[in-house]
DNA sequence: GGAGGATTACCATTGAGCGGGAATCCTGAG
DNA sequence: CTCAGGATTCCCGCTCAATGGTAATCCTCC
């Protein structure tokens, strides 16, 4: 599938580029970038050089290389991401000004949580989740949300491999975890003590679009040693139907608990 | 540069296919994408499934195409739009709070102002601004901002082309625009009524990054009638310093105004 | 001045990309 | 049910853009 020794095409290339990227290495000379990539030397340059003609990455005054604005342009002006964190944003500052606590949005993708909105950076907590960040389903309460309402089929499928305790309090059994999946669809929450990290807990809530499937997870991380976090449920509870109703969704049909097992 | 017969490399097509997606076509079938990028058929079929393999574009139930996750996830990550996002977000929640009308954020790219984010979508007030959008430069209060603090030479190339008059208020002239910026870099904002819409009109001040330069424009979008706009310069004026001190930016050095004309 | 790395230049080789054409699948209208 | 028009997939020979090694050049900091 590709003219390189190595069978790639420039596609599978061009993502290694890009992926070279991240929060941390927002920026880095062609030559680290080879090396990061594994990419023969010139090939890198020439590629580099081709991506930045189109502006798909751009070079600064010292040289070193970053992602180009006018890939962050395209992309995030024809990704359907923008429409979700649009709708959500508004109640999502709500929802933070209320519980004081960082708040964040996650999708389900590739079987795992993907954050794409995070409001209020709390320093006083341990809360790992960031933009465009990943963590395991089972050991987040935003996962556990999406995971529930999720078509059986897929449920089983990822029940069905082994999974990593982080914590304690890390639920890893199969049966276990298709309890407390029923608890959670059943009460319309999660909350999870210090599931990934032993400091701080999660609760979350899920949002659905019009066709009545969940969409995504709205969620707050409080300490763990709060009085009663079930008391921030509701406020979620509020906000996520707020969101679900601007992304079309027209109340709960008859059968909505039915999707799922 | 390419294999193809019109001499585009890939590189070019992928860019092409992924501007085919905007707010208003956030998905379609290949056919149609091929109809907006103008590409053979057969090699947009091909183009199109490569990029699903590597999840660059996400194909839905129905058949069409949309941009991917993945592909969204990976240039978030990446770009450094993330950083300036996160540094503006809490003032710009704090100014939208106080002012109650659209807040919003941009750069210079490419002769253009690009909005980077948006806070408030106010359906009472005229605002065309959209996240990931552009706007003329001499025709937003934010492109006259960040023009005005732009390099001497940048300027000058700036104001040797024709500009577009968009409505009666609108500054084309070379001489007046230059006056103008003198202004704003005096004064220290832009407050510009109706420039591109009659009916409202824009505040914007800097943003400035650790080396003194200018890095984004803070604006407000306030109804044109309204009785004195330029209350609302303190409170942006306050955030723009915030965020400029969150970007690294160490108070003002002696020279601040020289670094433009 | 020179060692070590980053970047550019050169170039022979070749298979990935190309795209026209035709077959097949879909879908909605009559 | 049939049929038309469009979307999608298959097929396949041609060809030049992409490849990546080697070597020269440019930096930059001791």
């Amino acid at each position: 599938m590709a003219n390189s020794a190595s069978g790639e095409s420039i596609i599978g290339r061009f993502v290694k580029i890009v992926s070279a990227f991240d929060d941390r290495h927002t920026s880095m000379s062609v030559a680290e970038l080879g090396r990061r990539t594994g990419l023969p030397v010139t090939t890198t340059y020439r590629l580099v050089n081709d991506l930045l003609l189109e502006r798909l990455l751009e070079r600064e005054p010292g040289g070193d290389i970053h992602i180009g604005t006018r890939m962050w342009e395209l992309v995030s002006r024809g990704s359907k991401m923008l429409g979700l964190r649009e709708a959500a944003l508004p109640f999502m500052e709500d929802v933070q000004a209320v519980v004081q606590h960082s708040t964040t949005l996650g999708i389900l993708d590739s079987d795992e949580v993907l954050y794409i909105e995070r409001l209020g950076s709390d320093k006083t907590i341990v809360d790992i989740t960031k933009i465009a960040g990943r963590l395991p389903v089972h050991a987040t309460s935003s996962g556990l949300v999406l995971l529930a309402h999720s078509p059986a089929a897929y449920q089983d499928s990822f029940l069905a491999r082994p999974l990593t305790k982080f914590t304690e309090t890390t639920l890893t059994d199969p049966a276990l975890l298709r309890r407390h999946l029923a608890e959670i669809r059943q009460r319309g929450f999660a909350a999870m003590p210090g599931v990934i990290v032993p400091e701080s807990s999660g609760i979350a809530v899920p949002v659905f679009g019009p066709d009545n499937t969940v969409r995504a997870a709205l969620s707050v991380v409080v300490p763990r040693n709060e009085e009663n976090a079930a008391a921030r449920v509701p406020v979620l509870l509020a906000a996520a139907r707020g969101i679900s109703r601007a992304l079309g969704w027209r109340g709960e049909l008859k059968g909505t608990l039915r999707q799922s097992h």
